[in-house]
RNA sequence: GCUCCGGUAGUAUAGUCCGGUCAAGUAUGGCGGCCUCUCGAGCCGCAGACCCGGGUUCAAAUCCCGGCCGGAGCACCA
């Protein structure tokens, strides 16, 4: 039976940089019908201290992904397992308590010299154990050691640490509060979790490497076989930071208004602008679990989001910055059907119906400025699924023009260039937030008012958008071309 | 500095373990064209890469050595 694990610290939401831990570890074990663990690892309630909100925001992340994991278990609700197999390796003098200050225990394993502390009988060090328990030991004057190789070539290895004292008076666990003030440390927990939860096999970034390393002494005196190990490279991405600690600060000053901000490349800013969960697990399939780093390109998750919502989003039209568009002599009523989607035309279309205004007033449409600031007097323009019209005039808040004929391949003849539209009192107010997290102000067809928050689709000639919010106007959010 | 790990087109990836079928495949992006009443999709075509230098070999992207470049770790963080 498969098993793999994934264990983040909630001090932050998840982003594109977990994903390749989460999709891997979770595919990996799906594949051969194994099972996928998340494990919350939560066992510094100081430094990297969790967040109680967080353990259900990467709960929810990990859902939305689509991984939901079989089982899930809390590191601080395992104290007491820790404790227990701590004591076993004090008592066979696999482990000791140092209570050296740790720039002294540096100096001395620099030069492969042990400590005083390494030599002491293990009675002693159970002894000073219980200390470290009930409070003799103030923080920072104890900590548990797992003996390894001081002589090892990578110092790092050398007898590291494995538990600590941390004042919980002062900094008490969002979950346990003061109840521990010893902690385990990242090795420990982690080493003595993955095999008592019967992990076989552990994808992780390479930062670890060491981490494995170390174990592997831990899982010696234990008896036990160190599971598969693969440690992927960094994942980066093109422009966007994947950083905790930068998200969070950008949080906290500000610079970011909340998790999901469009230029954050959390699960909750790419699901908010509409990048959707399929199309992550399927960039990350294919960048795989090999050890070299990666920068990705947006475009490489646009394409697969593109191939994923382009026969499904319905089309409508939206007009950045509206100009005026007034139309002369046009000679009768039009009834037009503009289809949702050019592929499946029984999905159904817009209607509307285009009439002749009286009284020389001309028939008036919103159109886009970057459409008509390319416009020529004389030019023949289409109107999509409309009729051909010739630019008369054209000003920088208006445009004339006259009917100038109904069919499309008179279009074509013309090599009119082909824009859309709206008819003027068919419009709602609509802004698309832009991935850098500007504005583009303009006019949605007013059926958009029928769309759900969370409907992607497609404005024509502009994008795939993600609807946010829909009241009197249309909120927005781009995903891509 | 020390200890590890890696380096295939703009980006990502296949091939590297078990040398030949790789004068290097695929996707995406770029360019050109076709098609389409979207600047989307689809179709066709073009350009684009084995970090460098040695060695082994009949034969090296693949094996060995050296260099260069990049990354990670060197916490009483995870």
């Amino acid at each position: 039976m498969i098993i793999t694990r994934f264990s983040p610290n909630p001090d932050c939401v998840l982003h594109l940089g977990s994903a390749r831990a989460i999709i891997l570890c979770y595919e990996y074990a799906r594949m051969y019908k194994g099972r996928f663990i998340l494990r919350f690892e939560d066992t510094d309630p100081k430094l990297k201290k969790p967040v109680l909100e967080f353990y259900d925001r990467i709960r929810e992340d990990l859902e939305w992904l689509g991984c939901k994991p079989d089982k899930e278990y809390i590191q601080s609700d395992r104290i007491p397992i820790y404790y227990e197999h701590a004591e076993k390796l004090l008592h066979d003098g696999n482990a000791y308590v140092c209570t050296c200050m740790s720039q002294e225990f540096r100096k001395r394993i620099l030069q492969k010299q042990p400590c005083p502390c390494r030599e002491l009988s293990p009675e002693i060090h159970l002894e000073r154990w219980k200390k470290m328990l009930d409070g003799t030991y103030a923080e920072g004057n104890a900590v548990v050691r797992v003996k390894t190789d001081i002589t090892h070539p990578n110092p790092a290895i050398r007898d590291w640490p494995a538990l600590r004292i941390i004042d919980t008076e002062k900094y008490p666990h969002p979950r346990v509060g003061s109840k521990y003030r010893v902690w385990p440390l990242y090795n420990f927990a982690c080493g003595i979790d993955d095999h008592l939860l019967g992990v076989t096999h552990i994808i992780r970034g390479k930062e670890h490497l060491t981490n494995q390393h170390r174990q592997e002494y831990m899982y010696g005196h234990f008896g036990w076989k160190y599971p598969e190990a693969i440690h992927y490279g960094r994942l980066k991405i093109t422009g966007a930071f994947l950083s905790k600690s930068k998200i969070v600060q950008g949080i906290r000053n500000g610079t970011f208004k909340s998790w999901d901000d469009p230029r954050l490349a959390t699960f909750l800013a790419l699901k908010r602008r509409g990048i959707t969960p399929e199309a992550i697990r399927q960039l990350i399939i294919d960048v795989g679990p090999k050890t070299a780093d990666v920068v990705l390109s947006w475009e490489n998750l646009y394409a697969y989001n593109r191939k994923i919502l382009d026969p499904k989003a319905n089309r409508f039209f939206f007009v950045v910055n509206p100009v005026q568009l007034t139309v002369e002599n046009v000679p009768k009523a039009f009834d037009v059907q503009l289809y949702l989607h050019p592929e499946y035309p029984e999905k159904g279309a817009r209607k509307y119906r285009i009439e002749p205004r009286r009284e020389n007033q001309g028939t008036q449409f919103w159109i886009s400025r970057r459409d008509s600031e390319k416009f020529k007097r004389k030019q023949v323009i289409r109107l999509m699924g409309l009729f051909n019209v010739e630019i008369l005039d054209v000003k920088s808040y208006a445009v004339e023009a006259c009917y100038h004929s109904e069919g499309y391949q008179e279009a074509k003849k013309l090599k009119a260039p082909l824009i859309h539209w709206i008819p003027i009192d068919m419009g709602m107010p609509c802004n698309v937030v832009m991935p850098d997290a500007s504005i583009e102000r303009g006019i949605a067809e007013k059926l958009c008012k029928k769309l759900k928050p969370g409907t992607i689709i497609q404005f024509e000639r502009f994008g795939f958008v993600r609807i946010d919010e829909v009241t009197r106007k249309l909120i927005a959010y781009y995903a891509h071309k």
